[in-house]
DNA sequence: AACGATTTAATCGTGCGCGATATAAATGCA
DNA sequence: TGCATTTATATCGCGCACGATTAAATCGTT
């Protein structure tokens, strides 16, 4: 009955896109930003601009190289993204005076008002989500270790 | 002991970096891409090529629009990353006789046969994320159905 | 003090994602 | 038939991610 399968029956099954976990993973990011999206356009942030603030409010003010290893992000990702949050007003970045190589990126007022705004996301985006918490914090601390 | 939490001892709990789902499923997906990076240089493709690809080699030829059912992407998306793949000789695009308005994308011998060297591609990375099978395909199916 | 190695951030080029818009073909329907 | 509506793809601009490179400051060793 069963067959050995021919090379014109691949793909096998583990090239099927059901059944890559890169795929289901790429497609849940790209859904997550979606659902962001209409919340972050009212504070006028990007998604990777309000992961960044997200760092800022737990600890203000940090060196670039600090929030990148926070965000697992590197300079040529963060100083762009940084210089836009400056121009927005949301920012300061001037050279560490004890070691001229670091840039200290700083809240500004603006900045930490923002925070206010913020507040209400994790909120909505839970009700949007429409799973358990427990399934939430379960999902979340899996992907957490994911190819770490 | 406990005390209700003044303005300044923000940011709560909801908005702290290591809670957000967001941020872990942001990260597991860069992660992911840097994973197969190295693998995928290999082969010449770009990630969200290879699962183009994977779409293609399931089903050739396909119009654009059902590519980006598949891979919920729309055309400004899909549009220049075929034209790359076309330029690569791994697919042809032509439209359709029979609908002017769509495009037929179908994989030439050249795509079919880097299908070959797309094979030990599960296997490896598999290996590296250094999870049980099982484990794989639970998280697998829980993100398929997040946010959608 | 000198000088090579290391650390830190910035710059540049490429390829996504996606909102907004454009264009052209097909369809519906009065 | 004629014309508005809908559908399918393409185009454009912006903001990431990231590899590769550069430049400057600091560190370590002698």
């Amino acid at each position: 009955m069963s067959q050995k399968p021919a090379s014109s029956d691949r793909p096998p099954e583990a090239l099927r896109l059901d059944n890559q976990l890169c795929f289901a993973l790429y497609g849940a990011a790209n859904r997550m930003t979606r659902l962001y999206r209409p919340m972050l356009d009212a504070l006028g942030l990007t998604y990777p601009q309000y992961l960044a603030m997200l760092v800022l409010w737990e600890a203000s003010p940090r060196t670039v190289g600090a929030l990148g290893d926070a965000l697992d992000l590197d300079s040529s990702t963060l100083t762009p993204l940084l210089k836009r949050l400056e121009a927005g007003g949301l920012v300061e970045r001037h050279r560490d005076p004890d070691d001229e190589r670091r840039v200290i990126v700083a809240l500004t007022d603006k900045g930490r008002a923002l925070r206010d705004q913020a507040e209400t996301i994790p909120e909505k985006l839970f009700c949007a989500l429409d799973m358990p918490l427990e399934a939430v914090g379960t999902l979340r601390e899996r992907l957490k270790t994911l190819a770490k």
